[in-house]
DNA sequence: ACAAAATATATCGCATACGATATAATAAAA
DNA sequence: TTTTATTATATCGTATGCGATATATTTTGT
């Protein structure tokens, strides 16, 4: 039974259930962001925006754990719907200053309700759900360089 | 400090980080997986050919928590790289048969370096790694129509 | 047997993700 | 103070992922 092929097995990888519960869980909230018409990648963007009002566009990249070249143009989709403002910023005309509109602010409330909706489809014991998080932000922060 | 916006803070979701660990896995394995000319989605199906030897397309669907529309094209680039071979299933003629090519097998022997090469990034002690991935499994079959 | 429902793929369009490369602006170094 | 290096975006090409829709084949119901 004991193969040198066994580290092969989809069932003995724990990388291949990260990828696949990310995509359900996409999936699902697919749904619910349609009525904001936002894309899930659109959405925790905005959420940064709801937060923080103003950001850079690298501030965004730190953020999401994403990349310039993927945001680049998912920003101007938001700037396209009107959600978001992009001006160079004066002072380090390198950077991009993202900034919330009124009306990207008016979706927040709109927004409240997605993250409960989808907590009911993912039923995690309290505990596991605290576990389930420090590990997954022990992987993200493991190693600082992307 | 306790609003109704909570919940649209970032780091206090669940599901972002899910997708943030996945992105950050998937780039990892990319440079790994170069030596074998296969992207991590042709890894994963290569994986349960190494293991099955013969599939329908709809074994890959269930097995990989995917769709018959992101395997479809991407099981012809496997087809025209010489790893598999697809046809038609002449008991069933709905099904495609999908089978592992001798050069598809060959691949096997190379691969055995990769889950090794990853684990090495990916620190967690043995305890972790087992909750981990009980919890994603638990969130997988939670519900079968997906 | 024959119409209707179910099943397995196929095709299309859109939105990511990322590596590779290029460009503009600033910082550092000589 | 110039060159040089670094930083922050921008652009391009390739490969997913998925919803929506269409098609072919088989199963089911009557």
């Amino acid at each position: 039974m004991d193969n040198k092929y066994n580290c092969l097995l989809l069932k003995n990888q724990l990388c291949f259930p990260v990828y696949a519960v990310s995509n359900k869980i996409i999936r699902r909230y697919q749904p619910l962001l349609k009525d904001l018409d936002l894309t899930y990648t659109q959405y925790i963007v905005m959420m940064v925006m709801w937060e923080k009002e103003v950001v850079n566009e690298k501030d965004l990249v730190n953020a999401l754990f994403l990349q310039a070249n993927t945001l680049n143009p998912l920003l101007k989709k938001l700037e396209s719907k009107g959600l978001v403002e992009i001006k160079k910023d004066e002072l380090d005309k390198r950077n991009l200053k993202i900034s919330l509109t009124n009306e990207g602010r008016q979706l927040k409330d709109k927004a409240v309700n997605v993250p409960k909706s989808l907590a009911k489809e993912i039923n995690l014991s309290e505990e596991e759900a605290i576990f389930f998080y420090k590990i997954l932000y022990k992987i993200l922060n493991e190693t600082k360089e992307d």
